[in-house]
DNA sequence: ACATTAATGGCACTCGGTGCCGCAAGTGAA
DNA sequence: TTCACTTGCGGCACCGAGTGCCATTAATGT
């Protein structure tokens, strides 16, 4: 039987309201970690310092290595929009490295923490172990748009090459930007892609 | 002061003999993972099973997690010196290329114990997310041969992006090494890596 | 008031990992 | 043989992440 959802006009379901966001405790456990360090901040400081329970923490997020990554999965879905709405005519490679900055272009305001939440993520070793599980869904992301361009299974050598490859070198674009202050995140990226698709034969 | 090492004539040294080695702990593991699975598998599992304490197993090796990792640090002082001796005529992505092949060559006997590892690394989340920091070495190892090569540091750009892509690349040759039963790993390797050479201009 | 729905959070538990420390089992020398 | 020394073993207690269970709380509409 479906449920039945009772619903106020104004919008708000039923029962109780969440006493806190994502967002929110994101922003909150982000500032303890740039102070304590992530390995020293336990779970519990995080709760103790939003005012909820350890146990509700784990009902916003699935781990704590989960909580830099803010909506991952919000931006990857409009970056496989954007994927999917380019031209035919264009090649395979530009509109792969105009998502790609696209992707990783911020408002200014957001810049700094950026730059914190990379900084957190790429020099963690725990987070940076976890987020080969993150990525994971962004390389399928620009698989699937390559298989579709090339005519093969997205699972196939080609479209999987050109996404690992794209995600090491994006990856490195972004390493890159955290050793110098005050470098621009896009341009490095697009040095790096531009690399890429010209190939290493150079060498 | 410094330790006055006191060994006997064969080569043996003072103290209490190890009760196992990690090779053959990893075997013993290897087996029962393959059995039970990764995760439904305690420490307590296996030190039960080799007949040694849980505290002892954490002597062999620093996490659970590296236990499928054999003498991966060895076999990297390998590629580094197969590297470092390569003549200078011979093209950065070339030499690149055959170390890389070399680095993934197997006797025969050992095809079966290479898929079996592979198969756990590469399909175990826990694993997959901590084989980035395996990888770190194996990317360094890259870089600094790169950077050598184009004289430029091995923390700059382009060699640390040139590690970053081969690193993808191979690792997704190896997942479609995993996808066929009876595929040739170096072949697939080749494969892979002569697109990286080319770029991905063409697509 | 009452049924319903959704979120909270306490409790107990499992498991990976670590620090501490006493003990076991080897060594060469007195 | 006995002793000093060295090295590995492993029990114990502890910490922290993560989970299943479940009673409780706070919101909704009837």
């Amino acid at each position: 039987m479906p449920p039945v959802v009772t619903m106020g006009a104004d919008g708000r379901r039923a029962g109780r309201r969440p006493a806190t966001s994502a967002a929110e405790l994101e922003h909150l456990a982000l500032q303890i970690f740039a102070e304590r360090g992530f390995e020293e901040t336990t779970v519990d400081d995080i709760a103790r310092a939003a005012g909820i329970g350890r146990r509700t923490f784990f009902r916003y997020f699935a781990s704590k290595n989960d909580v830099p990554w803010g909506d991952f999965d919000g931006q990857l879905e409009v970056m496989r929009a954007s994927l999917a709405s380019a031209a035919a005519g264009e090649p395979t490679v530009a509109v792969l490295r105009r998502a790609i900055l696209d992707f990783n272009t911020y408002p200014p305001a957001e810049g700094a923490w950026l730059r914190r939440r990379m900084t957190l993520i790429l020099r963690t070793p725990a987070l940076q172990a976890h987020s080969t599980l993150r990525y994971a869904s962004w390389r399928e992301v620009i698989a699937e748009f390559v298989g579709r361009r090339v005519g093969q299974s997205a699972d196939a050598l080609t479209p999987q090459a050109v996404a690992a490859a794209h995600l090491g070198v994006a990856v490195t674009a972004y390493e890159q930007w955290l050793l110098a202050e005050g470098t621009d995140l896009v341009a490095i990226l697009d040095e790096a892609l531009g690399l890429l698709a010209t190939g290493f034969a150079a060498f």
